[in-house]
DNA sequence: GTCTATAATTCGATAGAC
DNA sequence: GTCTATCGAATTATAGAC
């Protein structure tokens, strides 16, 4: 799979580091990847690349930023142009959740996975963030939930299954001719509503 | 988090490799733990490993074959004493699949996540109880389409997003006097039949 | 079955030339 | 900004004593 990343977060060699990076960290976890491996994929010395970064912590401090970033930002302009009804706003929010996480899948599994080998200090941005992230993307279920339009006695747990859909997606999902991102997140934001809603049985 | 392995999978120094193998590969990765921290954490030299096995890739092959043995086993045995209706067998199933990975957390963690860390040849065996794994947990599903009990048009998506739910749990769950791992798995179980049902809207 | 000692390799990172 | 050369430490694994 060819790695991918948001548009604005870096150019020239530092945007290739970060590609190859990416790519490599998903791949073979964070201490499973050297720094000459990084290097040879880029088409440099593995010297060069402290030219770039001052170290290889740094470089995955970026990705996981650019991760985090990328998905509260992404949640945070959902919701500003969603009407306040909160069928309407979990539906919109599971879909840009999952539309996010397959759009840069390799991102998404970097940003989940390794962002634990960061030292508490540089991963104390990437945490508020995710803390925010996931402040907002509870909300339209708990006002669900406080209106009525929403059964669920146990949020915490359907919320958790809600969130565990997106998450796992970057693991298995090819996009096909019949099953595109956007298909696939209609299908989850469809499949978020039922599990919030009480069932015919 | 204590390591806790199925029973019956070893006994004395070489439990307690294996013991403490699950929990540094769960925490740092594969390639994050050596081979010195397992003999530490054990009270040996890490000299002393190599007496119990062959090397550093055979303690996780063999992490990885208890975890898919597990829960294939599992399975097979919920679905052996289950009642043919798909409704009834998936929530067994899902059952199942929830509460042997919130029961053994961190080897449903190692499981997944460390697999890819072993040679072609050494995670053959793990990949073919996977694919049976699979094939055991889609049967009912699509035995329910096929009887016109569920309606999932989309069978493959809400499988998967069913299969999400238990595999993510283990990341999360944390058992408490409200909500034990028989409550999670119960709550899961109803959400998987409101995602295979029609909704009322 | 555990130990000390060590081999052989690889690691992240630096020095200094160009 | 890239290179060659290299440092010091850590890696998996082995040899051989007890």
């Amino acid at each position: 799979m060819e790695p991918r990343l948001p548009p604005g977060n870096g150019t020239g060699t530092e945007l290739r580091i970060l590609l190859e990076s990416l790519r490599l960290f998903a791949h073979q976890g964070y201490p499973g990847t050297s720094t000459r491996q990084i290097a040879t994929a880029v088409g440099i010395k593995a010297p060069s690349l402290y030219e770039h970064f001052p170290s290889k912590q740094h470089i995955l401090e970026r990705l996981v930023l650019i991760g985090h970033r990328d998905l509260l930002e992404a949640l945070e302009r959902t919701l500003a142009e969603c009407p306040p009804d909160p069928v309407t706003r979990v539906r919109a929010l599971v879909r840009t959740h999952v539309l996010s996480h397959v759009t840069y899948p390799l991102l998404a599994i970097v940003t989940n996975d390794e962002l634990h080998h960061l030292t508490p200090e540089r991963s104390a941005e990437a945490l508020e963030l995710r803390r925010r992230t996931e402040q907002l993307a509870t909300e339209p279920g708990m006002r669900g939930v406080r209106d009525g339009v929403f059964d669920a006695a146990e949020l915490i747990t359907t919320t958790a299954a809600i969130s565990s859909m997106g998450v796992r997606a970057p693991y298995w999902f090819v996009p096909t001719p019949t099953l595109g991102p956007e298909d696939l997140a209609d299908a989850y934001a469809e499949l978020a509503i039922r599990m919030l809603q009480p069932g015919s049985t």
